[in-house]
DNA sequence: TTCATTACCGAACACCATGTTCGTCTTGTA
DNA sequence: TACAAGACGAACATGGTGTTCGGTAATGAA
């Protein structure tokens, strides 16, 4: 990728966030993204479709990030391990903690919308095959749901109480949501 | 109230309602509810301010009727009895159902957003007293956003499998979410 | 170093939805 | 019946969007 796309990609994305951090998502106009990341009106436009694009690609990088299977470890995952999967609920914690400084510009308002709905398919995927299978009248689909919304949530609350640890989320986490009986 | 009024402001409330159960909200251009409600352009805009105004009194109408206190019971309601609150969060959940014509519609899209954080806000009154004080390591305030988000998103699910009655729905919710351990 | 390629630039434009103005017509009510 | 209040629609200003086009500058491969 020629160095002046990747530059201006950069600029794009640092002025987005930066934005994220003074206006909610919708005030934020392109122009406004146009004139912060200090490019022609043209180049944007050869980057991203819209805004809406961009807030996606914003997400997606994020989430590459989190979900990222450094050892391939995550995609074997055991959850019938309980401290296993603590460590891993753990981990992503860390991984998200990275982003920070975006998580509640990015969270509050409509943006945050679209940051759910992609990390709600991310976890899905990841929760699809814990140990929560147990027979009960609960239907399957609704405990799924259950779960995921309820780690998506914490994350949102973290969002606003940055200044519990990792640890210490994905303790509470795990008290009022066990995936063990 | 002139009946003149009444008369728009209910077909206004039609129009819209009719075209989220169509196409998302932020789809929905002023004039197509001004089209839909066969309605004059001023005349919307002298009931409401802007599409948002609309979308926010449709969510005060609806939540007025769920969260009515058909006789003052609710207000002074016992968190302590779980017989007692299993009934009435199922008496919210048949309050509920009588609008499932537009929840599916206004549940999906960006008007979720608004109608969710409205509903959260009263649940987080109805809950604040609930039995759940006692002591633990996890912060009181988590706890409650914990509560409130979780029957939040059941509803949510639920306006997506409506085949299930009130008191299923109670009881996924009070199986999954306990509010007495 | 040369040179073709590729990205960046910005002014100008058409487009579309928004919200307002104004003069007129219609309806409800006192 | 009179008149206050609501409904009406055409027309307008505004503001953001996404595109076009002619030109400049940076890049990287030969």
């Amino acid at each position: 990728m020629d160095r002046r796309q990747r530059k201006t990609r950069e600029s794009i994305f640092r002025a987005f966030t930066e934005l994220l951090n003074k206006k909610t998502y919708t005030k934020i106009t392109v122009q406004d993204i146009i004139d912060t990341a200090d490019i022609g009106r043209t180049t944007f436009y050869t980057h991203f479709e819209t805004k809406d694009d961009l807030l996606k690609s914003l997400c997606t990088e994020i989430f590459e990030h989190v979900f990222s299977e450094d050892s391939g470890k995550e995609k074997t995952h055991d959850f019938s391990d309980e401290h296993d999967t603590r460590a891993l609920i753990t981990h992503i914690l860390y991984h998200l903690q990275e982003h920070m400084d975006v998580l509640p510009g990015i969270l509050s308002g409509e943006s945050g919308e679209v940051f759910m709905l992609t990390f709600k398919e991310h976890l899905k995927e990841l929760f699809a095959h814990s140990g929560k299978t147990r027979a009960s009248f609960v239907p399957q689909d609704y405990m799924l749901n259950h779960m995921v919304c309820d780690f998506a949530e914490t994350v949102k609350w973290w969002s606003k109480n940055p200044q519990y640890t990792p640890e210490e989320i994905s303790a509470f986490f795990l008290e009022t949501t066990p995936l063990f009986e």
